[in-house]
DNA sequence: TATTGTTATACTCTATAACTATA
DNA sequence: TATAGTTATAGAGTATAACAATA
């Protein structure tokens, strides 16, 4: 009935990938269905309270972070998304009541971003459900073990970041597994 | 130079969330960012390979993982997306001349779905390079530590399986911060 | 000249519904 | 009647390029 149990890898994957590693391979797996199985919770939790989009809950929740109307090229930053995109959010949003545009005091250039009351209960609402998922999802560790957790996460993002500096490396050969099935 | 540190949450954090664990929102931080800083080097990796996008490329995998040609709804079933939406990708691959499609030798209501050359080579190059991603990216992990890690995320995603499977869950209040700048 | 925001256009992924052909 | 696949349509997010208004 409980079928949750460590993804792993077959014994010759080492020999049909010269150079990877098997444990590694493992790590990447559990750690990449781990938190895509949390985003999924998070993301349900989110829609029984309004149905947006992941990226339209995260305006939400720029602007409610900020405490003050952002300029829309402001939140394009936060988002990591062109300017461009970040009006057709913000078109969205506003066809459904939840953010306001108005021009900004002195820059005439600019548009201030202001969430309105309903997004403001959204996001109020929002918030504790996504962080009662968290809450949840850790409930099997202790203490000690959930920093461990953040301390092995830390040095993979560390390693990671390093190598998004890098070129995308050298080819690395395969070698084909002998018996395939055939058609 | 090198600033990657664990992602903490302030020390109000569970006044303001009343019932939320501060260490369950950070392991859910550090878990969610370290999934993604591999997966968008994993996507970088594969991009210096072929320009296509993680469905496609996932595709392509599933059909050289398969070992022989598939009908379109199997792939459709290991994609976890509609059968429309998986005409409309094969249609892409087959523009690129990356899949072909065939009739179904004794079931005339199946397509089967074949790999082209190009797109067994372009799967035979991106492995390796995926595989490199995910052992360079634990490469300061003890074999230790790497079994330890994959032991705490199966927890963590035993538990998320499990509530899952629950409602979404009672509203929690929320304590907003008493200072908040102003506009 | 640089910045801000919008429009126009295009592409991807995804979905539902209606439909054809086949089993 | 059920299954396989396609088409039609729609809506989301995202991007680039061109543009207007303002600094």
């Amino acid at each position: 009935m409980d079928n949750v149990t460590p993804i792993r890898v077959p014994s010759h994957f080492e020999r049909e990938f010269p150079g990877a590693s098997r444990s590694g391979a493992e790590v990447a797996a559990n750690l990449i269905r781990a938190a895509d199985a949390l985003l999924a919770e998070i993301d349900r939790r989110r829609r029984s309270i309004a149905d947006l989009s992941p990226s339209a809950f995260q305006v939400l929740a720029i602007l409610e972070g900020a405490g003050e109307p952002l300029a829309a090229h402001a939140i394009a930053e936060h988002l990591l998304v062109s300017t461009a995109s970040t009006t057709s959010l913000l078109d969205t949003l506003e066809k459904r009541g939840l953010v306001e545009r108005t021009p900004h005091p002195s820059d005439r250039r600019k548009t201030l971003v202001h969430l309105s009351d309903e997004a403001c209960d959204i996001v109020d609402r929002m918030l504790p459900q996504v962080h009662a998922a968290a809450t949840d999802a850790v409930d099997g560790l202790s203490e000690a073990e959930r920093e461990q957790l953040i301390q092995l996460l830390t040095t993979i993002r560390h390693s990671v970041v390093e190598l998004a500096k890098q070129e995308p490396p050298r080819p690395k050969s395969r070698r084909k597994s002998s018996a395939r099935p055939k058609p």
